[in-house]
DNA sequence: CTTTTTACTAGAATCGAATTCTAGATTACG
DNA sequence: CGTAATCTAGAATTCGATTCTAGTAAAAAG
């Protein structure tokens, strides 16, 4: 493994922009695969066809078709958790952090859909590698979420409750309304109901 | 196809018992499979051997491999959603049975831990037919919650919300706690956290 | 009680898709 | 330059799901 000056590293010389295109166009061809032909009906042919690049090229960068579909997860859920760090930062008080975190997965998982589709559709049964991989993220989100929301607690706004009740708690419903959503069980959008969702979680966690 | 007496068939002539009992062996085997090897590492030999059956019994009765997790998980839900409806039954008031909703949740996700890792790991991605069937099984659960709470609303000790919002406000948090505890990211088991989300239901509803 | 049909079991043979392997091209880097 | 590392290709292999053929035992028909 080449040890490059960290700051080199992350920009772009000409091939490390190739290579990044290509896992990216991998995945992006993945996810549409995945979401015509299912995930199990989905071949590496497929994808590599939809891709343009040869069967070596997707084992050197993915090693297998469950890292294709690993990789896709754990990035998928990584970018979910930035963004929803992003939109807390906005707010000002505990009430609109709350309704912003429902507000944002309704947005998120209606402007992505297939993605979050996905996302739904696999939760246990990883590598251990991706376990492992997908409690790091789970961690680094908890804390940042815990860091956002401790102070209002403190100040009590925000009822004091076990430290792993406050996220099922909050996005627990509107995950499940949307996880139904996505498996066609109901027509409605997210949008449409997301009031409902802001109204319990505020009210599951208002000091 | 014989049609035989409906009432005959149910009971036990020997080859109905057998078939019953092979069955169940291949699913019993399939779930201790997938716990332990995961849903892709297990193949058909490993269930096979250790059901005690050959292969051309397996596809005989489940037609491929996905046939047999798609019984394991419909079966599944099924018995869920039936012992679910006989708790609501024994419930006095709209309250206690909202509670034993969560409650519910709690046992049953203890005493079946395996098979409601398995429920958890699938959700969306089946067959025409196996969503057929899943929306079947999901409907008449509806419909025996709604028969039940429906009354509550009526009276007022219930809110009158969005029909679909019910089911994830009511056991939406429960669920992904559970589903996050199934998945080791916590090890506070669901039954010393029940009366917070018992609670939170309860408020997410009551009229 | 035979005959015939049907449900079921068995395991070898097939087929297809995931993965591995070998070779060659391209880029980084001293 | 030249040497190593990264990356791409696609043919060859391997492994497992599925299919097929044959046979057994229970049930139904007569």
């Amino acid at each position: 493994m080449t040890v490059s000056s960290p700051s080199a590293s992350s920009a772009g010389s000409p091939r490390s922009v190739a290579t990044k295109a290509r896992k990216a166009s991998v995945l992006a061809a993945a996810l549409d695969c995945f979401t015509r032909l299912g995930t199990d009906g989905t071949t590496i042919q497929d994808i590599q066809r939809q891709a343009n690049c040869s069967i070596g090229s997707i084992y050197h960068h993915f090693g297998s078709k469950e890292g294709i579909a690993e990789e896709l997860f754990l990035d998928g859920i990584a970018r979910f958790n930035k963004g929803m760090v992003r939109q807390l930062k906005k707010c000002q008080d505990a009430e609109e952090s709350v309704r912003a975190v429902v507000g944002y997965y309704c947005d998120w998982s209606t402007r992505h859909r297939e993605l979050a589709r996905y996302l739904h559709s696999r939760d246990i049964d990883f590598s251990t590698d991706a376990k492992a991989r997908l409690k790091r993220i789970h961690q680094d989100y908890i804390a940042a979420v815990f860091l956002w929301f401790a102070p209002f607690v403190e100040a009590g706004q925000m009822r004091q409750l076990p430290i792993d009740t406050y996220v099922p708690l909050i996005s627990g419903p509107i995950q499940e309304y949307v996880r139904r959503w996505l498996s066609g069980h109901h027509n409605i959008g997210p949008k449409q109901v997301r009031e409902v969702f802001a109204d319990a979680a505020w009210n599951a966690v208002k000091g």
